[in-house]
DNA sequence: GTTGAGCGTT
């Protein structure tokens, strides 16, 4: 299992082949998923990008947190544990 | 415009 790497502050053009090609660079990318809203179906602007190794994605950090991405200093770190989920009704 | 979702009735 890689690591899960949070973007954001993408502009909404970005679409997770985006991603993928964009951290392919510093790696495998296992997965890359952009959140959209569920209601909308918008992006909000941010999304999840898996490397295969840790090394890989602190090369990717490293190399693209605060890089300007089509006008915007776009964050990467690592993600969050994400909340488990106990409200959707 | 910034830390998800599936699954299923927790």
């Amino acid at each position: 299992m890689g690591k899960r790497l949070y973007v954001g502050n993408l502009p909404y053009s970005v679409s997770e082949q985006d991603l993928n090609e964009k951290f392919g660079a510093f790696g495998t990318v296992e997965s890359a998923s952009l959140i959209t809203d569920r209601d909308t179906g918008r992006s909000k602007g941010f999304g999840f990008v898996e490397m295969s190794t840790d090394s890989e994605a602190q090369a990717a950090i490293e190399q693209l947190n605060g890089t300007d991405y089509d006008g915007r200093p776009v964050t990467v770190n690592e993600a969050k544990p994400m909340k488990k989920r106990e409200n959707r009704w």
